[in-house]
DNA sequence: TTATTTATCAGGATATTTTCCTAAGTTATT
DNA sequence: AATAACTTAGGAAAATATCCTGATAAATAA
């Protein structure tokens, strides 16, 4: 056991939330918060300020939403040790936090002291993730089923999710940063890799997949 | 008892459908089946030949759907009498079809018995809605709670059900035979009474209300 | 019955968006 | 070091959406 506690950055746009997992974590005496943040681009700002040594991140978030924070701290610091807590079970998000550079992910539906003990996995450099979803991705890869958002990159995930959630291309590239051209051509190519010709078609394909709530 | 037989002209885009509900009125003896449509189209030039006195008629089927078949079969003949057999449960639709010109409404859940007497009742120049339907629309009128679609005209709330499935204005319009033009000038339209921007919180908004299938 | 409103339908003009092509810089991967 | 994949975005043309206007037809009110 090592004297230094582990240094959190509970990362989640609902407060009462937050509140909710520092209660979970002052039972473990090895665990310190050492601050909050409501959105990515706080988390990002008190990444850069603090240096904790994990951070719990949720990943459906106003603004630049979890998955962009991942990658713009991991950017920072390839090092930084992350662990997805997330609502959403469908293993696209898995897929899409650990390639963005998560070590860990768990759902809110796990036992809240698995949150403990995958924090300790992180922290000593260990990956975590929620063992049912493990189950499900092994049996996805060995039946060759991927889900039909594998096939999209970081970035034309995260546009898709927009665009389903309703958004339209300029409030997309206000969003992220981008050029509208940008957004306007992935948008077309994300269209063409989903086999779909209309945003419509596109924002029920994401509900029935479980990415946006209808 | 009248020595002449109801005649009746079944309308839904499944064969075994129809065959079911074929099998189900050859039990009773003052009802007689003079013909079928897999379509709207069909349905109306159904009617048009054979003046059948109760049309029992789906609602979701491919081409026209059935609410414009009502409506044209109405426009030919204001005494049609026809009868909603449909899965859909929603009372927009109820709404939509009476609105259309149809004098009864029965959903699939419906006890079969129910669609016997249904009939009759058309026939004798009664009207027949599902009772837990009248219900719920009773409730609704009562609490002035009116569904985000009552605002919708018929042919705003049609055009809507088809950008929700997914189809385009030019689809749309190829299917019912309308100019480019007014499709566009519609769809423009029914957002803005709806109040969204994009068709992708259109189609939410459809499949949260059941309107289409996610 | 006549007047008034509402619904349907669509053209014109203009703005906005999408699509397709191309290309440069970046990051993995081999 | 080289090939491949990802991200970013501009230009040009095509497709769509928007706003305005107007003509019928039908329903409703006076």
């Amino acid at each position: 056991m090592s004297e230094k506690k582990i240094r959190i950055l509970l990362v989640d746009d609902h407060a009462v939330v937050r509140a909710g997992y520092r209660m979970l974590l002052k039972n473990s005496e090895d665990i310190e918060v050492v601050a909050e943040a409501d959105s990515g681009e706080r988390a990002c700002k008190a990444f850069a300020d603090l240096k904790p040594d994990v951070v719990v991140m949720d990943l459906s978030m106003p603004g630049i939403g979890g998955l962009e924070a991942i990658r713009r701290i991991i950017a920072r610091d390839t090092n930084a040790k992350i662990l997805v807590f997330s609502m959403h079970e469908d293993t696209v998000f898995v897929e899409q936090a650990l390639q963005a550079g998560a070590q860990g992910y768990l759902t809110k539906s796990s036992a809240p002291e698995i949150l403990v003990e995958a924090i300790k996995e992180l922290a000593a450099g260990r990956s975590h993730i929620d063992s049912e979803i493990v189950q499900r991705l092994a049996i996805q890869k060995s039946r060759g089923k991927d889900s039909p958002f594998s096939g999209l990159s970081t970035r034309e995930f995260e546009i898709f999710c927009l665009l389903a959630e309703g958004l339209n291309t300029s409030e997309i590239a206000k969003r992220l940063s981008l050029s509208y051209k940008t957004v306007a051509n992935y948008s077309t190519q994300i269209k063409s890799k989903l086999n779909v010709s209309t945003i419509a078609e596109l924002a029920r394909l994401a509900i029935r997949h479980n990415i946006v709530n209808p």
